[in-house]
DNA sequence: GACAAAGTTTCACATAATGGAACCAAAAGG
DNA sequence: CCTTTTGGTTCCATTATGTGAAACTTTGTC
């Protein structure tokens, strides 16, 4: 019996419609939307009608099939202008991705969670948001706790207590108490390490991207791999990592208050 | 009064709120929102609550401000993936561009309107998504015309009459009888012009991206000044554009509907 | 031509949205 | 220190809106 929770209000229940055309993945049929959800037939293709009618989705007729709509990549994009760090981050991010010649990360928290707001790949020069725009775990990601590292404590709490310290590898800091002496030394040190905490094999140097009052607002990392490099290696380019964050925290601050003393 | 239209339905209005929050670009306060928005103080703060539960805002307690949530980040991620024709039009954009040296715009529509998904700017080689992301008319851009001649009737009457038939230029089409005369034209040659309708100095030739049902799934453009070159000059280009357009629909047609017979 | 499956419309009913007004908190101002 | 204003939140009677079983219309199958 689903599964979900919390489904108040009709715009709760039309959002959830949404999500499910969302989670497949390619054009989906009436039919098919209607057996895996709880709606009765009618409410259902009552829901699918108005989105469709908004523009937050597309129906095709000649297939019957509904996908996500234009709205939305509209709303992608404005998503992307605000997530404010990315777009002016991005020649920083590119400058750091050509000195490393590694995978690079700028992430951003929200609610707990670590939001990837670019991306650039080792393999592939320049892909782009296709890779952004996931969600992540904080407590066993380099930037993740890189972040977490500079919350105040009552952000911290709120944030530890959405944390499911899912034990991802046997590297994986488990619990709070871990986690947080983890986190006194990647203040002392400045950068976090992910020491193969989320997926064996991967590991990587994160740094926080301060403001000027200290509260983290966005994190940055170099990752790569236990069979290309080591983690020494990568600490060693701690110092390049810094630097960068360093200038994209000067820019963010101009960016967005402009007016200031 | 109210200049937007048709706001039918709870959800629709939820929308309307969430694009309100969209279109600033950065945080905004409850009492900013109020003004601009016809809804009384305890409607609009009903809404904002309930997207903000939902997880498609994200309120910020210290300031007071609103802005957009993860779940629509991650919805418009997953919208720029399935929907959209940027990442699987790319590679062929980028052979347009070299080749041509010109601007190309690539569009999609989005309730009469034009939405563009991907640009190449002339000058600045490889800009992108900041410059995205836009809309525009649809009844006097290249793109637009080109999408609007091969909408079947019933759409073609809902966009047009979203148009606003605005008069930017002495050269604008500035009916809608004026506007389907055109449209026929367009048909028969395959391509659409813009004869300095929306900007003076401003040309372009653009095709549309069609499905194999024969529905306008898209529009790719090439443009320039008068400055610079000629109609004529443009037009000499249609049929590689054409080209390319017949492309990118061949990748979208398989990548979309990868079963078939 | 009969049968089934998928999709669309209807309509009596109840839930859920509505918004004016009251309320509260924190600045501004005297 | 007390008043006023501004910005934000909660109440609650009213009614508009959403609800979903069932009937109906395609469209496809044997």
């Amino acid at each position: 019996m689903g599964a979900e929770g919390h489904a108040d209000g009709t715009v709760g229940k039309a959002l959830d419609v949404l999500d499910m055309v969302a989670s497949h993945g390619r054009p989906v049929r009436f039919s098919e939307l209607l057996t895996e959800s709880a709606f009765p037939k009618a409410t259902l293709y009552r829901f699918l009608q108005t989105l469709t009618h908004q523009g937050m989705l597309a129906h095709d007729p000649d297939r019957g099939t509904y996908s996500l709509g234009v709205r939305l990549v509209r709303l992608a994009h404005a998503a992307w202008a605000q997530s404010s760090l990315a777009p002016i981050a991005r020649p920083y991010v590119d400058e750091l991705a050509e000195k490393t010649g590694e995978t690079i990360h700028l992430a951003q928290m929200d609610l707990g969670q670590v939001l990837y707001v670019d991306k650039r790949n080792a393999a592939r020069p320049v892909e782009m948001f296709a890779q952004a725009g996931k969600v992540g775990p904080a407590y066993c990601t380099g930037v993740g706790k890189a972040m977490l590292a500079y919350l105040p404590e009552e952000a911290l709490e709120a944030a530890l207590a959405r944390q499911s310290f899912h034990r991802h590898t046997e590297h994986t800091l488990d619990s709070p108490a871990k986690l947080r002496t983890e986190l006194k030394a990647i203040r002392a040190r400045g950068h976090a390490f992910d020491r193969e905490e989320h997926e064996p094999g991967i590991i990587c140097c994160a740094v926080p991207i301060l403001s000027r009052a200290g509260r983290a607002i966005g994190a940055l990392s170099v990752t790569s791999t236990t069979a290309r490099t080591t983690l020494a290696a990568l600490e060693a380019r701690a110092g390049l990592i810094k630097d960068i964050a360093a200038r994209i925290s000067a820019e963010a601050e101009s960016w967005r208050f402009p007016e200031q003393g």
